[in-house]
DNA sequence: ATTCATTTTGCAACCGGTTGCAATATTCTT
DNA sequence: AAGAATATTGCAACCGGTTGCAAAATGAAT
């Protein structure tokens, strides 16, 4: 069916070695050989088999890509963001849905099998433990968007969580609220805990400012409609941090239903700043997570590490900042 | 690094076919051979290399999962579905971002150069003539929500976009609406061509009816946005079939804006039913297009023409059906 | 126990490339 | 023009598997 390289280096009456050689970046081949080569793989359409030529070099340029955040809108742009850059560089992004799966070992087999140069752990909901088990398999790897560590065991790229929960708390009480809470995602997601951790740890230090602290069920509209919903039963705090943007569009929804206005009545901050918040009908007040510094800077990580593989485990944390928005009275001065 | 076949051998004291055979469903392996290699394999953390295999076999479970819509929401359940399904199956996605890229050729190249077994092109905007370059490079090719066509050169997968119109307007009409409008996704995108066809279509057949249509320059929120502020300048139509639902969700944006209220003032139909058009704050009237079956049925085809490559083209249509919700009023009786 | 049919097994060639090495060709010195 | 240095080329082995074929082993039948 396809061309082989054997084809091309009979029609260009030369050795198969040569043929190979002219598509290898930086082999020794003179001028006329290649030009006659190239004419040859010009005629018969060739262009190599890159499976075939991993088996030697060991390489693929397959990137096992690993989430199992298939349903906050935000992993679409994650996935435009990371399926281009991947591109942009020359690799392959081999798509793993974990849906449920929470056991990293089915993975592994399957990326080992396909001989991936490398795997991105793409997932603010996973346990470390899940990235250091590719580690483990000797796989190169990144968690994007994982968790802050300080002598990481893998390489994390992501925001502070823990400084965004901070912020958060700080922007609120700027913004003149004495009674706020935190409305975070489920528990055991490492991001809910590290943005209520540092929610807390700022508020602590303002001894007139009531704190309380709620759950989803996951980051989805559905369940931080239901959370919302439920507060709103009782009186509710003044304003809010949400875990997640698609959690405070719950929210919202539910304060909306409940005849309450937002700033006026209720203030909403969320975190992520995806495309959906700046929708007018929206208008979120949020903390921008720099989605495209991450994903360059988690691609470029698992190239340098998979160069060289005894590279020492690094975080690298980037900023974020408020997004100013309708949903969170201004500063008043 | 990793474990080979060869080491495996060795260590079950068999040649390398019976190890290779041993992990060959349906080959011929006697009972007691098989257990010393399965043995050896565990001790050692064996498992094939897929990639070497299908350097003989001729496949290699890759699929080919191109797309140009990284912008729409739908299409995360889109990619949800298809990684899921293909994985069920068996079958590993790579993934390709098309962004602005139109010309297949450089799709072609990379896909074959990684042998997937097939292609998937999963986008409602190129046109067949990108699907049906695949087939000429002798690839298997599926096109989901591609164009209906009764004598399709590649396999299409979708729903009846025509039929959709027509049903949009059936909708509208039924409801009393006598002033009506089309606002349209981009005038290249076939689905939008078609979706406006069946309904002018329709509504010919009712002379008391007055219709306009108009075009967004994209899928996207801010160009429904856009164009719904634009036709508000002048006096309105009292019902829009908005050509998806993202456009949809950003015309009631500018209504709203512009302190119209829905469905009274103005009333919107979209199309897909994307998880976002259940929310409780947009609650959009739309037009549900069963995308489980598509998706299943787009894998079931790929499937089916690799193992069959000169089977017949074939388009798949899924009959879709009006969610009713709150942005159209409902029918007089 | 012998013969014959049926499994099971290993050999060796092959899939489509790459690469170390030695042979050959080219270019540069003097 | 001869010799040395450098560049190019082809051979052959290898990457990690699969598979047709013939030999060896097993089992059934007589």
């Amino acid at each position: 069916m396809a061309v082989t390289l054997k084809e091309v280096a009979e029609r260009a009456g030369v050795s198969r070695s040569a043929v190979s050689r002219t598509f290898t970046e930086g082999a020794s081949v003179s001028a006329r050989t290649r030009a006659k080569v190239e004419k040859a793989a010009r005629e018969l359409g060739y262009s190599p088999n890159a499976l075939a030529s991993s088996l030697t070099t060991g390489r693929t340029k397959l990137i096992g890509l690993v989430s199992n955040n298939f349903h906050n809108p935000i992993f679409l742009e994650v996935f435009d963001l990371f399926t281009r850059g991947l591109q942009e560089r020359g690799l392959r992004p081999l798509l793993v849905n974990l849906s449920d799966e929470v056991d990293p070992a089915q993975s592994i087999r399957m990326l080992r099998q396909y001989s991936v140069d490398g795997v991105i752990v793409a997932s603010s909901t996973l346990p470390p433990s899940f990235a250091e088990a590719f580690r483990d398999a000797g796989l190169p790897v990144v968690h994007s968007f994982g968790r802050y560590t300080t002598s990481p065991y893998v390489h994390v790229v992501g925001i502070d969580n823990i400084a965004c929960g901070r912020m958060a708390a700080e922007a609120l009480v700027a913004r003149g609220h004495r009674r706020v809470a935190f409305l975070g995602g489920p528990p055991r997601a490492t991001s809910t805990q590290d943005r209520e951790r540092g929610f807390l740890e700022a508020l602590g230090g303002y001894s007139d400012v009531e704190v309380s602290v709620t759950h989803a069920a996951a980051y989805s509209f559905d369940a931080g409609r239901a959370e919302m919903a439920r507060l709103l039963r009782a009186p509710p705090a003044e304003a809010y941090f949400c875990g997640d943007d698609v959690l405070s569009i719950g929210a919202l929804s539910a304060i909306s239903d409940a005849g309450l206005r937002v700033p006026d009545d209720i203030g909403i901050i969320g975190l992520n700043d995806m495309t959906m918040a700046r929708w007018q009908n929206i208008d979120l007040t949020t903390i921008r997570q720099p989605l495209g510094e991450i994903i360059g800077s988690s691609i470029d990580l698992v190239i340098a590490t998979i160069e060289d593989p005894g590279r020492h485990p690094e975080t690298r944390l980037f900023p974020c900042r408020v997004i100013e928005r309708g949903t969170l009275r201004p500063i008043p001065r």
